[in-house]
DNA sequence: GTCTATACAAAGATAGAC
DNA sequence: GTCTATCTTTGTATAGAC
């Protein structure tokens, strides 16, 4: 993670509409035409705080990648917690946007079209993927020691299986419009961690 | 599902293009002359055998929605199969799309990408998912009935959790390229089913 | 920083010859 | 059935005025 500079108030609200957009129809069926229609200013302007879609696109996953790292690692320093209680931390932002409507996490959006992206956000995206898994594996590690959890497989298939079925969930709730995909997928999980 | 008559070679080699198309790619980020560069012909010639985009994105689903709901009644009939027999019929195809490099369920990519799609395609996705979850939820109940399976939420949640974590598992494995992500969910699945 | 104007490429689609 | 040619729209991107 680079240490970026501080941004305008434009590039910032640039960044939260490509966002929302990307999360809900996709890199590649948005344009900048999309984003000047809800900002108010013409699609050129948009060239002077990015100077291509490809580094807006860069922009939006670092920004959000980010943000998540952070929160992550704020969790699993906090010792008081719970394996449990981190889990649940965790998946507060996929009960968020399983209450959004047409709403998934934004890299689940970019791995859907994982091939069809630009290689400088492609590499972006795996990344935050594999640091998911990571961090969940190290959780799913600590709740093992600490015989909170307990279960069959390995750590590692653990992890995989959880965030998987959390990606999965997002997309099948707002294709089926089911908002109840989430809590139910959540607590499936939560009944094969403690075995 | 109308009867629809026999289709030209080439109609089928186009919609065999387009399937791969979008299970790799995505509907939005295809075009006809990725077609017309495989398959030889000009892209105009694509227009006598589907009318247009929209068209040609409907027959494929139609294609793949009924090849897949046949196979699926097919298993679901064998009364000499056990429960696990039937599940371990249903995974066959996500394990050969996990080893098939950067392909997904062609209605996991096109769930994706959802909002940006045209209507008549978006209707019929979202029947073959429900197909798909009605499925599972036969055959996970046929389980219970028979003893085979036992768990603590009810047959909806599991069925809706199997179909999740088995989309979201494809999602993954492509943007890690970790092949060995498919098989793991599997086993926990299988170990979910049993209790 | 935002605007107008414009360049340039690619997309979906149609017309008509062969 | 496939071709060439063309139309129209949309997309990303740039130049230069304000």
């Amino acid at each position: 993670m680079s240490a970026k500079g501080p941004r305008s108030n434009t590039a910032e609200e640039i960044l939260d509409i490509a966002e929302m957009l990307i999360q809900t129809r996709g890199y590649n069926a948005f344009s900048f035409q999309d984003i000047s229609d809800r900002l108010g200013i013409r699609k050129a302007s948009i060239h002077y705080h990015f100077a291509s879609k490809t580094a807006l696109g860069v922009a939006v996953v670092e920004r959000y990648s980010a943000g998540f790292t952070e929160a992550l690692q704020a969790v699993e320093a906090d010792e008081t917690k719970s394996a449990m209680d981190m889990f649940d931390c965790y998946t507060g932002p996929y009960r968020e946007f399983a209450d959004t409507p047409d709403r998934v996490c934004l890299c689940g959006a970019l791995a859907g079209e994982i091939l069809a992206l630009p290689v400088e956000m492609r590499e972006r995206v795996e990344a935050f993927f594999k640091m998911h898994l990571a961090w969940l594996k190290r959780i799913v590690a600590r709740g093992v020691k600490r015989g909170e959890f307990e279960f069959s497989v390995t750590n590692g298939q653990m992890a995989r299986t959880m965030f998987g079925a959390l990606q999965g969930a997002l997309l099948v709730k707002r294709t089926t419009g089911d908002s109840s995909q989430m809590s139910d997928v959540i607590k499936v999980l939560k009944a094969q961690l403690t075995g």
